[in-house]
DNA sequence: CGTCCAAATTGATGCAAGTCAAATGCTACT
DNA sequence: AGTAGCATTTGACTTGCATCAATTTGGACG
């Protein structure tokens, strides 16, 4: 089986083994069949590791691949001419980054590794053209890609409809599932991303954020110490997010 | 050639011409090759005309198609557990409705006809299946879907950064720009939506969008009666578009 | 281990936009 | 043509969050 293969510390761009990845059943390998694996495996490239802050690409430079997370976490964002960011996401493990850059030739945002982070590559044109002979992938990523658009139209209803609380509340609950999902635990865990990062993505300024972590907490609904996070009372939390429209019914 | 065929008065679901359509370099057909219209036509189903209100497809009902706007245009929304609305797009002539519910069985949000409009039918096995035939639609369709990403992206933006002029001016100019590109005016048109509309799209109440619209009109940068719209001075709404990130560059 | 700088918190104040209320203008329908 | 029922506008008042300012905390590094 050589398993040994998987710890030798070959020079990348090392060929990536989708059947050994503990993520297979998060990341495109769920999409096919097995014996089309072999396929995709021999498009993607092992990517290299990234230290905290450090970019896997740039807003406007030259678009050429789809990054998978194998482990750690990203944060895209866009900028604006006058300098001005916005978050436009955070990816986990078995997340794919760069959908959103499909259109053009350059990127539409950049992404920062948010901790130590590694990435398997999927250059476009080899992903185009498996996705043209492989219709369940093409399918899948089909799927991602509308995936993206709701999560863009459910971000929008979050920013224009809902309070700072609710706006938070969510996020919370949306790490919870997405921690859990990858076998960790959803009640119990380390934020990736700074508190700017998440005022930014949510529209908040940071000091509202601090508040209102401060005001969860004063609730019991949680508990925080920088980043590491417990939810003490998730149900509390998903009552605050049902908030608005629970008074929204009332009228 | 059996050119007659296209002009028969036949029942619907009639086969539409892409051939024959003056939206042919809006709408999907841009994409592929003369020789290889045919196939898409194959698959293009000739829509109905929906009065102003009707709904051409419903949230949560089985997703079967994506539709192009042939005329008149459509409002997509989102309606939560609670029954609030959140407008998520507007659509004209050449555009593609449906995009973001190709990932599940169901429709993600409801489209509603905003005018007497006329779409044609893609239904998502035929599509899917074409795109896997012909790279060049298939990258169209992602390029497609990735735009809508970033529009997405770009509406988070607006909504967590800019004021109320700020968005509303944005969204004239983004008219604006649709309109010409469609060959209508660029100055001079008529809203196909209404202010609550308007309103629930850029997260802002009704009453707020009235005061901006007749604040615009007073500073003489539109004219606006009703639905009926004329931009005066483009320049001036296109500064208010960036006052916001000029204040932040002086910072 | 102490120093330095960025991140996070806390408090005080102002304002943009929401809400409530009422008048006016449209449009569709009989 | 007349009326009913929305859509739009305008005004008065309220408020959630941003902004400004000042500490406090914490992590990186010599």
């Amino acid at each position: 089986m050589a398993q040994a293969l998987k710890f030798r510390q070959a020079p990348s761009p090392l060929k990536a083994s989708c059947h050994q990845c503990s993520l297979s059943n998060l990341c495109l390998p769920l999409a096919i069949q097995d014996n089309d694996l072999d396929s995709l495996e021999d498009i993607v490239q092992q990517g290299r590791i990234y230290n905290r802050g450090e970019h896997i690409f740039d807003q406007s430079t030259q678009f050429r691949s789809c990054f998978a997370v194998k482990s750690g976490s990203i944060k895209t964002s866009i900028i604006t001419e006058s300098g001005e960011e916005q978050v436009t996401g955070f990816f986990m493990p078995g997340e794919l980054v760069g959908l959103d850059s499909m259109s053009g030739e350059a990127y539409a945002c950049t992404a920062k590794a948010l901790e130590r982070t590694s990435v398997c590559e999927f250059p476009v044109e080899k992903l185009e053209e498996l996705t043209g002979k492989l219709p369940d992938l093409q399918h899948h990523i089909y799927h991602l890609m509308s995936q993206e658009i709701q999560n863009g139209h459910q971000l929008a209803m979050l920013l224009s409809k809902n309070t700072a609380e609710e706006r938070i509340a969510s996020l919370l609950l949306s790490l919870s599932s997405r921690f859990q999902r990858r076998r960790m635990s959803p009640t119990n865990f380390s934020l990736p991303m700074a508190r700017n990062d998440i005022a930014n993505f949510l529209g908040l300024a940071v000091e509202t954020v601090s508040r209102v972590f401060t005001r969860f907490q004063n609730q019991g609904i949680i508990r925080a110490r920088g980043r590491e996070v417990e939810l003490l009372d998730v149900e509390a939390l998903q009552l605050v997010t049902r908030e608005f429209s629970r008074q929204g019914c009332q009228q």
